[in-house]
DNA sequence: GCCGTTTTCGGCCCGACTGTTTTCAGTCG
């Protein structure tokens, strides 16, 4: 089982204790380990074998354990199980509705025995709901407007991160320009952190005040309650609005006055659990910290609020970088001084996959060259498919000689950066590389990766990865679990011992930068460090206009606490060669020529 | 259900907003 299925199961009993009216803490604890695996690098499986592991994880005792290790056994759980048969699953959904949280949905349920969707909407149409106590009139038109959307939105309600920031940047820009008291605007949230999916915008909006603070406040909310894409208004508050786009993302705007602006920044940023362990950390040394300040328990001085920096100082913790905010002992790392020195988009001098129109790309190898190069890249790699991807047009053995020769001549024409003959060669279902070696000898860069059957048994595509690793010709695996963002789950095998097997053998592990791939994804980027295998950040380019996508990539990788030593194309071109895992039969590091000479 | 150099019992982040109330419960992030 994988971590996020015992994840699933566990915040099931979750919600379900709520809606049983468990209290607080109960269905805490249970939310809190469902958490915890979607963040932690290690399998579940295997933390569970030893006792003492899985209860060195926070928020872990003795029943979490055995409750773990029982749904790793059985595959569920008795309590889920039990709590259903007296609720139905479907009220999981009923959960998701706007205004619909575990005690109306248990009213609902209790008084009317209504428990899907389409039941309660009946409900709000037949003006059932508006006498219950503490239901009205308008929560039933809420309601009702929740289950409509419901219907249209089966998706998972989350965006992928470009699709955010794309949207996130309209904001800004639209509220910059807006009116007088704008000072700044800044995205917060998981956008921030640079989670691959977000769920929701949170925008900070800080502003200089003059001497009527509401009046100022209320002309930037009217402002932007009328943005053109907005759907419906959500909330209107003091110092607040939520909307919600035509798209169906949610956008959170805070509107403050600047001398909070780090405190606010802090607490809209997140992750949850970051936040809660810093408000823990300054109760311990006798502070308070909410979005507005860090203050003295006792009479409610500030002692820090203006910048993130001076906050984590006060805290005694070095600064933390958003993408590193996940509570994944990143805290522990501030506070001994140990935080990694995380890669910046600047660092990178190279890209190393893309393709051009010899296979599936949109543009000539000398058009990506020069775009390459305008990007203040050093080198590149042009990786257009091999054969078996006939959907991607890709290349035979002599069309693979072809382009070669293409991209050597091409280089004489794009001066001032390295063209590399490059390619992306599937892996075959065995294993085995889709070109023969004596073309793949010719290339100076190969990457290889899975493009077909992908449903694989987990032991089976295990031995498929080992054995593409184990051919001498390759050299980088590129997007190694297959996963689509949203889309398609990744590719089941044993991470551990590919790492393993390439970190043998000298070959990079891709982070594929394209926003709907971002793979290998955050976590497994940190475990590939923690055994020391190469990384590369790469586009996998189809048009020029997708190498501004390498952000992306940088951002997965900062999430992975990848440093710019890790990433091999930030090597200027000769080491990065030398650091590429050697051809066969190519010429002995100097060394040893002069030894054997 | 977890956790503790203030606690082995009694808390569990906490503030904004909404709608239904007439001071507050529920939802949300």
């Amino acid at each position: 089982m994988e971590n996020k299925d015992v994840a699933k199961i566990l915040r099931e009993t979750a919600q379900l204790l709520e809606i049983d009216g468990a209290i607080i803490g109960r269905y805490r604890s249970y939310e809190k380990v469902a958490e915890l695996l979607y963040s932690i690098p290690e399998r579940i499986e295997d933390l569970a074998k030893d006792e003492k592991k899985l209860k060195e994880l926070p928020g872990v005792g003795d029943s979490m354990a055995e409750h773990i290790r029982e749904i790793l056994e059985t595959g569920d759980y008795a309590l889920r199980q039990k709590l259903l048969n007296t609720y139905p699953p479907t009220l999981l959904d009923l959960l998701q509705l706007q205004s619909m949280g575990p005690k109306k949905v248990a009213f609902i349920w209790s008084h009317f025995k209504a428990g899907t969707v389409e039941e309660v909407r009946k409900l709000a149409s037949e003006g059932k709901l508006r006498d219950l106590p503490g239901f009205g009139e308008k929560s039933e038109q809420t309601i009702l407007k929740a289950a409509e959307q419901f219907k249209n939105l089966s998706g998972s309600g989350r965006f992928r991160l470009n699709v955010a920031e794309d949207e996130a940047q309209k904001l800004v820009a639209y509220i910059s320009k807006a009116s007088e008291p704008v000072e700044s605007v800044t995205p917060a949230g998981s956008l921030r952190r640079g989670r691959e999916t977000v769920g929701d915008l949170d925008l900070l909006v800080t502003m200089r005040l003059g001497h009527d603070k509401q009046k100022d406040v209320d002309a930037v909310a009217q402002h932007i309650l009328k943005y053109p894409g907005i759907d419906q208004k959500l909330a209107h508050g003091e110092n607040k609005v939520s909307v919600q786009l035509g798209s169906g993302l949610q956008v959170d705007v805070r509107l403050l006055e600047k001398k909070s602006f780090g405190a606010a920044l802090l607490y809209f940023t997140g992750s949850k659990a970051h936040n809660v362990a810093l408000r823990g950390r300054a109760l311990d040394m006798g502070w308070t910290l909410n979005e507005y300040a860090l203050t003295t328990v006792k009479g409610g001085k500030v002692v820090a609020s203006k910048t993130e920096e001076e906050i984590y100082s006060k805290l005694k913790l070095e600064y933390i970088e958003p993408e590193l905010r996940e509570m994944t002992g990143e805290i522990e790392a501030a506070e001994n001084g140990t935080l990694p020195k995380l890669v910046k988009l600047a660092d990178i001098r190279g890209d190393l996959q893309m393709h051009t129109t010899a296979s599936d790309g949109k543009n000539s190898i000398e058009e990506m060259g020069e775009a390459a190069r305008a990007l203040g890249y050093e080198y590149i790699a042009l990786t257009d498919h091999s054969q078996a991807v006939t959907v991607a047009n890709g290349m035979d053995e002599q069309r693979t000689r072809e382009q070669i020769k293409k991209i050597r001549a091409a280089q004489a024409r794009v001066p001032g950066i390295r063209l590399l003959a490059g390619i992306e060669v599937d892996i075959k279902k065995n294993g085995t590389l889709d070109l023969k070696d004596e073309v793949l000898a010719q290339l100076d860069v190969v990457v290889a990766s899975v493009h077909s059957h992908m449903k694989m048994e987990r032991a089976e595509m295990t031995e498929r990865l080992l054995a593409a690793i184990e051919n001498p010709y390759t050299q980088i695996i590129a997007h190694p679990t297959g996963r689509l963002v949203l889309r398609r789950e990744p590719f089941e095998y044993d991470m551990e011992k590919v790492l393993d097997a390439a970190v043998a053998r000298g070959i990079a592990m891709e982070c594929n930068a394209y926003p709907d791939r971002l793979d290998l994804r955050d976590v497994h980027l940190r475990m590939a460090k923690q055994r020391g295998a190469k990384i590369v950040i790469s586009t996998d380019a189809h048009s020029t206009t997708h190498f501004r996508m390498m952000k992306y990539g940088v951002i997965t990788a900062r999430r992975g606490w990848i440093e710019k030593k890790d990433v091999i194309n930030t090597l200027p071109l000769e080491e990065f060669l030398a650091a590429l895992r050697p051809k066969p039969g190519a010429a002995k590091p100097k060394l040893a020529k002069h030894k054997s000479a």
